[in-house]
DNA sequence: AGACGTTTAATTGTCTGACAAATGAAAATT
DNA sequence: AATTTTCATTTGTCAGACAATTAAACGTCT
């Protein structure tokens, strides 16, 4: 394990860049343990701190893990879809708020991406996600609800959505999008009216997954879709209308 | 800002979540100059190194930038859409490499993805995005082309045809899955006759976004997909026959 | 007064050496 | 044989130091 001398950066970051390679490249398996920060100072010729510091960045993205002791040290670790969801959601939400993305834009791709999970979930629908999807609904309904609340609520209906797609990768791709939108989702302050148009279409969908009508499922998320997108516009229009008088 | 002390961990762990909270939460907002790391050190009540090891932590997911000299010091850093892409392109394929995903979903999930960009794609596409897809055909058609060439090819094939849909949340949400396929599609072995196939269709989709036709452009997508999972099927059959031998 | 070097202070990057804490293995003891 | 003790290894943390970098402050010359 060599590092670039090309690119002059930080020496930790050097290092850190050559192990994440050799872990990209399957050169360190999963569980094997990385020679002592010791061992490893002498290797790339530089101090301790320097070699920890490249360890802690690659700890970071949940790479490596430590453990302290006689037979401790550094193993390569699984990253596990459980892991990445956490890291995948920061990251989207940071950059959802960050690069003022548009509530329209970030609603969009939310909804593309979650209509494409709609046709599996329908066929592969387990009792289980069904009724968390049903569960939430109830949940829904209570009028003592905040509106944060809702919005945990309608969060955690998607994801079962999503989930009952039974497609690991399609639930962590999804998971940042539509955790991420959960921010953007509670500027809108839901009348009770909106509430029983958004639950009313969650039913509808709910009950499509459970006939496993694809076709409709996707017509009542394109509802739902654009239910929001109009919501979202009565806000700004509202904010704009009392900004300019 | 205060470290969290229900959970013992490593103050450098510790130290790091107080300030990746903060800029979540705002209360740190974009180019903010961080507190130089004696001044951390001082408010943490912990060494400098410790300081440090928090600090890279940070700088891993992009979260903050450095700065030497005399107004240098660490600054939250605007996470922006092509830095997130790589983060987001590692942990796909790490993902996927480590635990065990089978081409098949992997697959699946990709193109269902894709095929929710599609109708986007089919509205927006401009010259630009066009003119990608053809050169990109263009390339494909060459004898010479390794294999590897050619799934790089396809992928920015691809590529383009997401970035069409001109909304970034959703290029960044496939980026991971496109481009985390790659490995897997590597494996794939192309012959003369599946390379014609598969650059007709990359054709016939380049058609139908070009006409705007969403529907064709779905389903060439459509049987893009079901191809390409055929093809790592005959690939699998082969090696368990040599294996069974 | 203004342009141009020089100094200086602040800050990150790196190193050295040390000690504490955890932990499993080996050795000693019952 | 079981249990306790000791010990070696490794990570976690600290203190202090120096090098490298950078911009601002300062001084000098025209």
């Amino acid at each position: 394990m060599k590092i670039d001398p090309t690119t002059p950066a930080d020496l930790s970051q050097q290092i850190a860049k050559a192990i994440r390679d050799a872990i990209i490249s399957g050169a360190l398996p999963v569980d094997e343990r990385l020679p002592s920060e010791a061992e490893l100072a002498d290797q790339f010729s530089v101090s301790r701190p320097t070699v920890r510091e490249a360890l802690k960045r690659l700890a970071a993205q949940s790479l490596i893990r430590t453990q302290r002791g006689a037979t401790g040290g550094a193993f390569v670790n699984r990253l596990r879809f459980e892991d990445a969801y956490g890291q995948q959601i920061t990251t989207s939400t940071l950059l959802l708020s960050m690069n003022d993305v548009s509530f329209a834009t970030a609603c969009e791709a939310r909804y593309a991406l979650e209509r494409a999970c709609a046709p599996l979930s329908a066929t592969r629908r387990s009792a289980d996600h069904l009724a968390t999807m049903r569960a939430e609904i109830h949940r829904q309904v209570q009028p003592g609800l905040t509106d944060e609340a809702f919005c945990a609520s309608d969060v955690a209906f998607h994801r079962a959505l999503v989930d009952a797609a039974g497609n690991p990768v399609l639930s962590y791709q999804l998971a940042g999008a539509v955790e991420a939108m959960q921010p953007l989702m509670n500027m809108i302050t839901f009348t009770a009216r909106s509430r029983e148009m958004i639950i009313g279409l969650h039913g509808d969908i709910a009950d499509a997954i459970t006939a496993q009508d694809a076709g409709k499922a996707d017509a009542h998320l394109a509802a739902l879709a654009s239910y929001t997108q109009q919501l979202a516009q009565d806000v700004i229009a509202k904010r704009d209308a009392r900004h300019n008088a």
